[in-house]
This record gives structure tokens, sequence and C-alpha cells, in this order.
DNA sequence: ATAGGGTTAG
């Protein structure tokens, strides 16, 4: 008795002495954790125990103990307190493998069951539960299974508590049909088994499969509660389906659990996720006690329904209530309205407070701040927190991924991207549709065909934004043909398809095509939008249609009550340019109904260059010089046109800016894709193995089209003569590149050439003339356009 | 004496 006295005292003691390393709160749903090694001390006297108690009776009370310590989550004291104890109990082992799942120590669990089996203890119905959710928790299938293979072997298979157990368990790690077979092959199902099922297919993401197991549950005349009430709010949000959210909240009015935290959580976050944040905020403001969870689901329905402020305005008021505080996961709610918003400073002060709470490191906290910083055109950030990360997932890597291009860093994407897979990471849908941009902007055939030749292989066709994505690289790869047979093949072909395809025929000058395309696509009984009427106005700029520009331009207008963007303001402007009438574009910037950006004065300036106007060209290009763009081809374009003029001193003087700025000429190369290699020209290259035979064919070349490729131009003075011969034209990378194409490509096929920047009008008019002379049909794309020289003409009609 | 299903997240 005295022992026994001893023994309460001791618990209390531990437990009050323990109480602050020790988990209160509630003890389910934990991060996945892990035991320290051995951080407890011996203070805790336990040998005391054995004097005078009976074997049995000891293990009594060491086990009440033990229950004590696990229901205080202080896993710590109750595993020495089990390496104390005769282990032949099951019962024993079951307390400590609940406690250790019940904490979050998922893989402890699973190897105490494993050292369990192997010390001969007979695992029981009641041992399994525990294991399999620890298997779920860990998302470890081949672990599930192998535990899922025992309980099958041991006769067990029938218990419902572990059936419903592996149901959960496959739904965590995504094997719904495992899921099924369970659920199917159960002789006795009662309401958590049909609950188990509603969950499993809404945690796999399929919404209308698990209304339609509630249908079915409730034609076997079982009854809901609120946990199916859960499950079918999830399926509502998963849908957006607002019309059966409605219902069920109505269901939820009249029943026992209307006023449950949890149900009202998940309601706020159905009406959240199907856009409906005036219900969503009725309901918070009407909600009798909230949850940190609460608050996180009213931010993050703001975040998601693009409200940052108010975001912002409920945090504060979190904050102010003094009721909770913020967690990890109100911070990932929040922090999509910091790159809404475009708000650099908050952004940072956030990823502070998580530093300073010792949030970090946490892998989709972490995904979101480099998700945000990409937004925010903090690469450096972005890279910067991904690096430092120890877990990565292919979440993160998309992230990293989808900022780099989002940025125009197409090269350094893909070198994540290769990587990401040498990383042994797949590759998700999500994945892809990043990174087909870049591959778009690459422009490189060849690469372009293996990350289709992949896409075919994991099957991604079926979507449409990865298929549509496919035909415009495609295109912008230089090869139309493809890009055409592709959008035929597609079957569910949804507005952008037709947008990419008459996108894809203008940026190769064939504006005639893209007009009979959006004839078709009225023909098909799509509906165009403001995208169709950019790939439409572009197109017809491009190749110089005039007339049609102009009549689509109104018809979008009036008969589509599309008002244009600068987008489609650019491309009129771009045919007014085209024309000449210099002082009718500059009107026309004037009346525009949006303030010009730098787009247009880019037009403008073309077309002054073209005209030879070089005061408008100057004021186009001040203005693009004081705004934030990238604008290095506005300085080298004005710096040719003074070149031009024979103005040195303004050559020198952008120049200077240049260099001021820190902005380099963007080195201009030509490349061209023979046999799966790229050869890459610059200007007077020297470096390819056949030089020799390459300067023979553009010096014939040269002779044939009236050029001669060593003498210089006569009009210019003699320091003038020096200055243009060091860029003479006539060993620019582009004909290099064409010479090199015609020894190298078999006759018939066209000469496919990528050039990173525009081509200089002396190239173009050359390539012309090349096409006529060689019969052959010379395709260059520029950093805009295609080029595609034919018959000595081009289908840019001479504009670009 | 120990069982199973629940709200917010990139």
């Amino acid at each position: 008795m005295a022992m026994l006295s001893a023994l309460t005292f001791f618990s209390n003691y531990t437990i009050q002495q323990n109480i602050s390393l020790v988990n209160t709160k509630a003890t389910k749903n934990h991060e996945p954790r892990t035991l320290p090694k051995s951080s407890r001390t011996d203070k805790y006297n336990r040998q005391s125990i054995d004097v005078n108690v009976s074997d049995a009776r000891k293990n009594h009370l060491l086990t009440e103990s033990l229950i004590s310590y696990v229901n205080y989550g202080d896993m710590d004291n109750a595993l020495y307190l089990f390496e104390g104890m005769s282990k032949s109990d099951t019962f024993v082992w079951n307390v400590l493998i609940r406690g250790l799942t019940d904490n979050g120590f998922f893989r402890e669990a699973v190897d105490l069951y494993y050292r369990m089996c192997f010390s001969g203890v007979r695992a029981d119905k009641f041992t399994f539960p525990f294991v399999i959710k620890a298997c779920g928790e860990l998302c470890d299938l081949r672990e599930g299974e192998k535990v899922h293979a025992k309980v099958y072997k041991v006769g067990l298979d029938f218990d419902v508590y572990i059936c419903n157990a592996l149901i959960c368990m496959y739904a965590k790690v995504g094997d719904i049909e495992c899921a099924e077979r369970v659920f199917s092959k159960m002789q006795r199902r009662d309401l958590v088994s049909w609950n188990s099922m509603i969950s499993a297919y809404a945690i796999i993401g399929d919404g209308w499969s698990s209304l339609l197991c509630i249908k079915k549950m409730q034609s076997v005349g079982i009854g809901h509660d609120k946990f199916t009430v859960l499950s079918s709010l999830k399926a509502c949000s998963l849908l957006c389906s607002l019309i059966i959210g409605k219902e069920i909240h109505g269901q939820v009015i009249k029943s026992t659990f209307r006023s449950d935290v949890v149900v009202q959580t998940s309601l706020i976050d159905m009406y959240g996720k199907c856009g409906q944040v005036q219900y969503a905020q009725n309901l918070f403001n009407w909600i009798p006690q909230m949850s940190v969870i609460t608050w996180n689901a009213m931010i993050g329905c703001y975040a998601l329904n693009l409200h940052p402020l108010e975001s912002f305005t409920c945090i504060r008021n979190m904050q102010a209530s003094g009721l909770v505080h913020p967690d990890k996961i109100t911070l990932i709610n929040l922090l999509p309205s910091c790159a809404q918003v475009g708000a650099l400073i908050p952004a940072k002060s956030i990823h502070g407070f998580a530093v300073r709470r010792e949030f970090l490191p946490h892998l989709v906290l972490e995904t979101t701040l480099v998700d945000m910083y990409g937004k925010l055109q903090e690469l450096r950030l972005a890279k910067q927190v991904f690096d430092q990360m120890n877990m990565k997932n292919l979440i993160s890597w998309n992230a990293i991924i989808a900022a780099y291009v989002q940025n125009g860093q197409s090269r350094q994407a893909l070198k994540l991207f290769s990587d990401l897979i040498n990383n042994h990471c797949v590759p998700d849908a999500s994945t892809i549709s990043s990174i087909l941009p870049a591959y778009s902007d690459i422009a490189s055939l060849r690469e372009g065909k293996q990350i289709h030749g992949y896409n075919i292989k994991k099957e991604f066709s079926a979507n449409n934004f990865i298929t549509n994505s496919i035909i415009y690289m495609y295109a912008r790869c230089g090869d139309l043909l493809i890009a055409q047979q592709i959008f035929d093949r597609m079957y569910n072909k949804d507005v952008i398809s037709w947008n990419t395809i008459i996108m894809a025929y203008g940026i190769h000058g064939f504006g005639k095509e893209s007009l009979k395309l959006f004839c078709r696509m009225r023909e098909n009984d799509i509906e165009p939008n403001a995208s169709t009427f950019i790939s439409v106005l572009s197109s017809c700029s491009i190749a110089g249609l005039d007339e049609e520009g102009w009549k689509y331009f109104h018809l979008m207008k009036w008969e589509y009550g599309i008002d244009p963007q600068i987008e489609h303001y650019g491309s009129m402007l771009d045919l007014l340019g085209r024309k000449g009438d210099l002082e009718k574009a500059k009107k026309f910037i004037d009346e525009m109904s949006l303030p010009p950006t730098a787009r247009i004065w880019g037009s403008l300036l073309s077309a002054s260059r073209q005209h030879g106007n070089i005061e408008l060209a100057e004021v186009a290009a001040n203005h693009i010089l004081s705004s934030a763009h990238d604008n290095t081809g506005c300085y080298i374009l004005l710096s040719n046109m003074y070149a031009k003029a024979g103005r040195w001193e303004d050559v020198e003087r952008i120049k200077g800016l240049m260099s001021e700025k820190g902005l380099a000429k963007t080195t201009g190369c030509s490349d061209i894709e023979i046999n799966y290699k790229t050869i890459r020209f610059v200007n007077h290259d020297r470096s390819h193995l056949k030089t020799d035979k390459i300067y023979d064919v553009l010096a014939i070349l040269l002779r044939w089209i009236g050029e001669e490729l060593f003498v210089g131009l006569s009009k210019f003075n003699p320091v003038d003569l020096v200055r243009t011969r060091l860029n003479s034209p006539k060993c620019h990378s582009i004909r290099l590149a064409i010479s090199y194409g015609l020894i190298s490509v078999s006759v018939g096929k066209p000469i496919v050439i990528k050039k990173n920047v525009r081509i200089c009008s002396d190239c173009h008019d050359a390539a012309k003339k090349i096409s006529d002379i060689t019969n052959r049909e010379i395709v260059v794309g520029d950093s805009k356009i295609y080029h595609h020289f034919k018959d000595g003409k081009c289908s840019c009609k001479d504009y670009w």
C-alpha cells in the first residue's frame, strides 16, 4: 500500500514536472515527429517500485502509469517505462503503439510494431488500426501493403475497424483502387466505413465519386453524421458546386451539429472555394467561437478570391482578438496576398516572422515563399529560400521552375528542370505546363520534340493546357506543320486552342490563314475572347493586312463587345506605322483609351526607324527608356539609326548610357539545327569546322545578289567606313547560317534558322534575294516573328 | 484497461 501511494505520488510528480516538456494540446493530427535520442534524465527514480509487489501487480501499476504518460503525450517517459516492463503482454505494446501514432511518431510506431512481431508477441485486432494509420500518415504504400498482408494472414481482414483503417490508409497514399477493393469486400459496413470511403474519394480529389458514395449510402438506409457532412463539403469545394454546397448548408442548419466549429469552418472553406466571399464572411461574422483554423480558412478565402487587403485586415483582427495566434498555415494562406498587391516589404516581414517563430524549415511554407518571391519578381530571394530547403518535393521544384519561367529566365528554368529529373523526381502536368513556355522561348525544335515525346509517354496529352502549349511551342520552334497536325488531332479544342493556332499562323506571317481559322472557329461555335483578337489583329499586322485589321478591330468592339487592350492597340499601331503616316500614328496613341506602354512606344519606334524619322524615334525611345522595362533592344535600335545617319557622337552617347545602366548589347547569333545538333553562328564567326567552305558559299551568294564580300561602301568617309566595316552586315551570323544551311539541308527542305534578336534590314534584303536565286525556302525566326523567304519575297512584306 | 472516420496548406 505504501508503495502504491509512492507510485501515485511519483506519477503526479513527474507529470507536473514534465508539463512544459509535454504536448498538452490535442494529441491528434500531428506533423510527423521524431523522438530525441535519450533526452530523458534519470531524475525519475523508478527502481523504488520493485519491493514487495507481485509481478502481476507491478505490471498493472506500471501499465496504468504508461497510459498516463501516453495520454499526456509524454512519449519519452512512456518509452522509458516500457523498457523496464515485461513485454509479453499485447496490451502494453498496443498502448505504446497507439501513443506513438497519436503523437505523430509514425515511423517509430511502425518500428515498434515490427519489434513486437520479432519479440513473438501476437498483434491483435487493436494493434493493426494504429499501425495502419501510421503507414497512411507516412504515405508509405509499401509498408501499408505489408501490414495489410499480415492482417490477411492472421485472418483479421474482416474486422470492421481494421478495414476502415485500411480504406483511409489507401486513400492517403492515393491508391483509390485498393481502398475500393477493401470496401467492396467488407461483409459488414458501418457508418464509419461509408464515411471513410466518402472521405477517400474527397482526399484523392474525386468530388463526384464522393457525392455518389453518399447517395449510395443513403440508398442502403444509412443516415449521415457530421463526418459525412465534412466530406461532402470538401467534395463541393472540389467541384466548385455552390448549389450542392448550399443544400448541405441547409441540412446542417437543421442538424444537431450546426454550431460545431469544425463544421462551420468547413462551410466557410466551401463558400470560399466556390468564390462566395460574402457568404463565407457572413458565416464568419456570426460564428460563436473560432479556432485558429477558422481564421485561417477565412484568410485563405480572401486570398483565393483576390481580396488581398481583406486578408491583411483579417489577420490583424485575429491578432487583436488575442485568443489565437497565427500558425504556419495562417502565413501560407496570407502570403499569396502579398504577391497580389506586389508588396515586397510585408512579404519579407512575414518571412521574418516565420523565422522568429521558428516555423522554418517547413516544406509547404517554404514552397509558398518560393512561389511568392517568384511572383514578386524577386528571383534571387526565391532561389535563396529554395536552396536552403532541407526537404524538397515535386511541388517545391514546380514553384522554383515556374518562378524562373515567369521571370523570363528560360535557360535557367530548363537547367532546373534537368536538375529535377536528375534528382529522380518525376515531373507532373503542373511541371510540364510551367516549363513548356521556356521551350517555346528557346525555340529549339530538337529540345521541343524531346519534351513533346515525354508528354506522349506520360499521357499528358489529355490535358488541354499542355497540348495548347505544345502547339504554340512547335509554332515558335518553326514547325508550323506539326503545330497544325497536333491541333487537328485535338478532339476537345477550347478557345485557347483556337487562339493558339491563329497566333501560330500569325507569327509565321500567314495572316490570311489566321483569318480563315478565325472563321472556322466561329463555325464551330467557339466564342472568341480578347485573346482571340490579340491573335487575329497581330496576324493582320504581321502580314500587313491593313483593311482586314481595321475590320476586325471594329468587329471586336461592336459585335463582340470587347474593349481593346494595349496589345490590340499595339497591333493597330503597327498597321499605321507600316503605312508610314507617322502623324496619324502619333494621333492614334493620343486618342487611345489606355495610357501608352513600352509596347506602344516600341511600335512607334519601329515605324520611325522604318521611315527614317529620327526625331520621332527619339520621342518614342525616351518614353521607353523612362520606364522600368528591359530596353536593351531600344538602345540598340536607336544607336543603329544614329549610325546609319552618320551621327557617331549620338552612337557613343547611347553606348555610354548603356554601360552606365550596366546593359550589354545582346550578342546576336543565329542557330540552325542539323541532324539533331544545334549549330550556332555569331557575326563574323570563323569557328566552324567548315568555315572555309561556308565563306566560299557566302562569297558566291553575295556576288550573285550584287554585293561583294570584300569591298566596302564608298558613300561614307574613311573614318565611318572603318566603323561600318567593323559591323558589316555582310558577315552577319544569319548569312553564315544560310550559307551553312545551303550545304547541309537536303534540297527541297526549307532552311530554318532561329535568331535571338531581330533581323537587320540588310540581311532581310539579302535573304529575299538568296531565296530567289537559290530557289530555296528560307525560314528565319527572330525574337518576334518568323520570316518566310521564298521567290524573292518575305511573308512579312518587308515590315517588322 | 487499448480501436476506426473530421476543419485550414504550396
